[in-house]
DNA sequence: GAGCGAAACGAGGAT
DNA sequence: CGTTTCGCTC
């Protein structure tokens, strides 16, 4: 392992063959890569079209692109440069059919997967009543990232028999409904080129050189991809940082950058440890931090920018003086907004922030929580669009069929329904047959009647018309804005602007001449928060820990370090768990150039109804309080290790993240108290994923102790 | 079947 | 606390 000062670093860039640079936070990852990739294509004189360069955002997908055509001096970069997933779905388009699956084919988001799986736990009855369609989302989910079937799914456990039912059920759904999960972008393509050499080779021939950024986040799908589209050319340059992996709950393996100079031998390994970005006394915070983790190559960080203002840590009485103090110090300080950044580690933190940003008048923008594409007037033009494409679409069918209400309502739906399982159609062909169908009352036939011509009609319209067009005329028939007046007289001018900028989006992809409908909406569904975040504003901007990671800022504010926050209360019974908070905490502390502000609160509401007194996080007396300027003076509260200074549970040690056993319900963890003494209440959420209030001294609870499994 | 208010539910991070 | 489902009336 060589480590790299800057004058060395052009080393990196020369080489061939596998290689791994282990990049700390700050210190020009990105760079790294524009540069390898120009040394290729200006020096070497490799073809651009023969480069691919994955990335985990397009934000982060845009910014390279840029930063590679600007150093080529050319107008656009022609390799291959995009996030995985758009990867998976450029392969995907292709050569889907080659695993058996039609070339068309819709990409369902996580509202869409959650619909089919309440319709599918409701389906399967009694047996799976208690499930959470969330809980068993992730489950699937986790197998399915390591490239696993149903039948290779654990049976031993309660419940887990319904869980491999219903995601047999949810694989055959998709499959009907010529349908693909964001997991299956990339499964599908790792299984494409695990099963059918010829494919693998073509993709593998075309690809002489694959860089990859944030390595430490890829999953065993993408580690399977990496290594077909790199087993012909040898040449996979991979960038990452261990220390940064905050996305094992996504199915990223950290092991795939601890174990790549064994995955690929003759593997060349290096270190950047300079970093640029931070002050002596943020970098030295946050290594302080970081280094009580296990799981780790060991990097240690060193700045030139010596000097600069010390890390703060402030103390607030509650989650509202938090906030008041972020804004009051940001206004107090002059710090011009869009170089200030406020992280937390929950969306449902902004809300605070938000108001006090408000009452202050101080410009802000939220990235990240209710998502564009995932509101609901959005969501149902999008399904109206997806069936036009796709009819055997079910699940945008039943969330349209009714929307606006025109008169086919649950009675007759459960009855098309019956008819769909009945005659193994989909519901658009059971639809189609009911014109004539007595056993279904005359008006209800006439809507669907009506529904069907409409669909056909604007079917029809979209193989030729522009999109923005069809959207008009979809929103003409369904009258679809008088339906948002009445729904909501609150809201409806935002929730019609919303609209109208849906529309905009799709007069402009009109122009750029896409490659039809599907493509748009199929694009549309990898579209994430921070891509359409506009950094030119002058605003402060608010975001969660993980949505920051690949910026940074000259001043930011991080919030919420108490137990059970940061670290959440779903870390605290693993340490594994514990770690990769650690590494959140730490990524969100190396976002700062300038100056870096801890905040907690000594009491916060957390879901609702009582306010519950707060341990500072056992992050901060991790940083040495030497290093720390305590604002409004060190109270001399010690975090977590000691005494909080409102007691927090007297009785038999209930507290948040406790692990406990009751009698009826079994095991589950304390997800929130309230009161104290005999009158305290304990939030248990259950390993089946039911959660439940619990008057502590009343319910047959037992404290276990030790348990550090997860 | 639609519309309304009441009750119940669920709450981590996101491509 | 915010959203979805329930249950009642028209």
């Amino acid at each position: 392992m060589i480590a790299l000062n800057n004058a060395q670093r052009d080393a990196v860039l020369k080489g061939d063959g596998p290689a791994l640079v282990l990049a700390g936070a700050g210190s020009g990852k990105t760079r790294v890569i524009v540069e390898r990739i120009a040394h290729l294509v200006a020096e070497k004189g490799v073809d651009a079209r023969n480069i691919l360069a994955l990335t985990f955002t397009n934000k982060a997908a845009q910014e390279m692109s840029h930063r590679v055509a600007a150093r080529l001096g050319v107008e656009r970069f022609g390799g291959w440069l995009g996030t995985f997933h758009s990867f998976g779905l450029y392969v995907l388009r292709r050569d889907i059919d080659k695993l058996g699956r039609p070339k068309q084919f819709t990409i369902f988001d996580d509202a869409d997967q959650l619909s089919l799986m309440k319709k599918l736990i409701k389906d399967l009855g009694a047996q799976a009543a208690s499930l959470s369609p969330r809980d068993v989302l992730s489950w699937i989910s986790n197998y399915k990232q390591d490239i696993a079937t149903p039948d290779m799914a654990p049976s031993a456990q309660p419940g887990e028999n319904a869980k491999r039912v219903l995601w047999t059920r949810y694989h055959e759904a998709l499959q009907r409904a010529s349908a693909v999960d964001f997991d299956d972008l990339l499964v599908l393509t790792a299984r494409l080129f695990e099963e059918h050499a010829d494919a693998r080779q073509k993709y593998a021939e075309r690809y002489h050189y694959v860089l990859i950024d944030e390595y430490q986040d890829t999953n065993r799908a993408q580690y399977l991809l990496a290594r077909h589209i790199s087993s012909v050319h040898h040449n996979i340059f991979v960038v990452g940082d261990e220390d940064q992996s905050i996305y094992s709950w996504r199915g990223a393996n950290i092991r795939n950058i601890l174990d790549f100079e064994k995955d690929f031998p003759n593997a060349s390994a290096f270190r950047l440890e300079q970093n640029y970005r931070s002050t002596e006394p943020i970098l030295k915070a946050a290594n302080a931090v970081v280094k009580n983790n296990t799981a780790r190559l060991g990097k240690t960080l060193w700045t030139a920018k010596e000097g600069g203002d010390p890390v703060r840590f402030y103390d607030a009485p509650d989650a509202e003086g938090e906030a008041r103090f972020v804004v009051d110090d940001i206004v107090e300080k002059k710090l011009s907004p869009a170089q200030v950044a406020v992280l937390f580690r929950t969306n449902g933190q902004v809300r605070l922030v938000e108001e006090a940003m408000r009452r202050k008048g101080l410009a802000y923008v939220v990235v990240g929580g209710v998502r564009f594409y995932g509101r609901k007037e959005i969501k149902d033009v999008l399904c109206y669009l997806r069936l036009l494409v796709n009819p055997a679409d079910d699940v945008s069918l039943r969330r349209v069929l009714n929307v606006p209400a025109r008169g086919i309502g649950a009675t007759t739906q459960d009855l098309l329904e019956q008819y769909a399982i009945a005659r193994k159609q989909s519901l658009m062909e059971v639809l189609r047959e009911t014109e004539m169908d007595q056993s279904i009352a005359p008006r209800a036939r006439q809507s669907i009647s009506d529904f069907v011509h409409l669909i056909d009609d604007l079917a029809l319209e979209a193989k030729t018309e522009p999109t923005a067009t069809v959207v008009d005329h979809l929103l003409e028939r369904t009258k679809y804005r008088e339906y948002v007046q009445q729904a909501d007289e609150k809201d409806y001018r935002t929730r019609l602007e919303m609209v109208d900028e849906f529309r905009a989006a799709c007069a402009q992809f009109d122009v750029k001449g896409g490659g039809g409908l599907l493509a748009f909406l199929q694009e549309l569904s990898l579209v994430s928060d921070v891509d359409s975040w506009d950094t030119s504003l002058p605003a402060v901007t608010l975001m969660t820990c993980h949505s920051a990671k690949g910026l940074e800022f000259d001043h930011v504010y991080l919030l919420g370090l108490e137990e059970g926050l940061l670290p959440h209360a779903s870390a605290l019974e693993s340490e594994d768990n514990i770690e990769e908070e650690r590494r959140l905490c730490y990524v969100a502390m190396t976002r700062a150039r300038v100056s870096l502000t801890l905040c907690a609160a000594k009491a916060r509401v957390v879901f609702g109804d009582g306010i519950a007194p707060r341990e500072t996080s056992r992050f901060v007396a991790e940083i040495p309080r030497d290093q720390l300027k305590f604002v409004g003076g060190d109270p001399g509260r010690k975090a977590s290790a000691g005494q909080a200074p409102v007691a927090i549970v007297p009785t038999g040690g209930i507290k948040l993240g406790t692990r406990v056993w009751h009698a009826q319900f079994g095991k589950g963890t304390v997800m929130y108290t309230s009161g104290s003494g005999a009158k305290l209440r304990a939030r248990i959420r259950f390993e089946s994923g039911r959660s439940r209030d619990f008057m502590v001294a009343a319910a047959p609870l037992k404290v276990l102790d030790g348990d550090k499994k997860k």
